[in-house]
DNA sequence: GTATGAAACTTTAAGCTTGAAGTTTACTGG
DNA sequence: CCAGTAAACTTCAAGCTTAAAGTTTCATAC
């Protein structure tokens, strides 16, 4: 077996300090969008995400599809999904075979809603991510997914 | 006056995808400190971060000092720092003079409890981080502070 | 002094989030 | 068939989070 030893060095330090800036930029950025929706669209980022995942599978996804999707825990979604089938954006389909499930899709008005506001949040990116230069764009992305990758593979094992 | 005018370019895209991949690698790594602090200390990334704040500000924060850095509401720091109080973690003096205010500061027992997560986060963040190559590491810091001032700098206006 | 307004908080209502426990339905081996 | 287990959810308790409203204290102007 190989045995981990702590080492504290400026590698290390510079880690650390690459995430607490990364965590810094993330939250300023989350703000701003969770602001914006609220205030131009009376809506949050969870509604937000869960309508993005359904746009993205446009025949639907199980309550449990969305949570694999979205990373959370299936009662947060039984939640999410509630309220947004109150406001009439997206409906609960039943299953054929399968009377425990539920198929989540978007209805007419949430697809010309999500339109909106997807459009919105694309224009607010691209302003709040002027200050990175066009170069660095892609690197950049490559790098954190490599970090993100590897923490997914772990969960599957 | 100047008006921005709406244009979905390539860089507009590339900036929308880097967006997506910060969030799902904070996400990530984010969910893991949070598990990580749950299962080895019983506690939670709010109560991290207040312990945090609190470390680099020795002579206490008063709760709006804290809010202000956390950027967090009021309210909310009200709830953690009752909870931290609670766990003798933290303790809440009266500020002489000024009978609206208190400030908060680490006890001893929250100086070595927190000198053992800290140590501990670094290490969990090293690991989850070791995908990304040496190089990269600073200029990547120094792209996303970009994004970061510039929302700091527009909430201060 | 005393009104008036600001500052420093706390409280509240509503929504988000999780892990754990509970329910119903489906599947599988004997 | 049917017992046991797994799957797909929902419910629950506790904590996090915010905006808005409320409270107490302080500062300033008159």
């Amino acid at each position: 077996m190989t045995k981990t030893i702590a080492v504290d060095t400026q590698a290390s330090k510079d880690r650390l300090r690459l995430w607490l800036r990364v965590l810094k930029a993330t939250r300023a950025v989350e703000n701003e969008v969770r602001e914006n929706l609220r205030r131009e669209f009376s809506s949050t980022l969870p509604r937000f995400d869960v309508m993005a995942a359904l746009t993205q599978h446009n025949d639907g996804l199980k309550m449990s599809g969305l949570s694999t999707v979205l990373k959370v825990s299936n009662g947060n979604v039984t939640g999410i999904v509630e309220r947004l089938v109150e406001d009439g954006l997206v409906i609960r389909e039943k299953v054929p075979g399968d009377r425990r499930a539920s198929l989540v899709k978007m209805t007419a008005k949430g697809r010309a809603e999500f339109a909106k506001q997807a459009a919105a949040h694309e224009q607010w990116i691209d302003t709040m991510f002027a200050g990175v230069a066009a170069e660095q764009v892609v690197p950049i992305a490559d790098a954190l997914d490599a970090v993100a990758r590897q923490l997914d593979d772990k969960d599957e094992r």
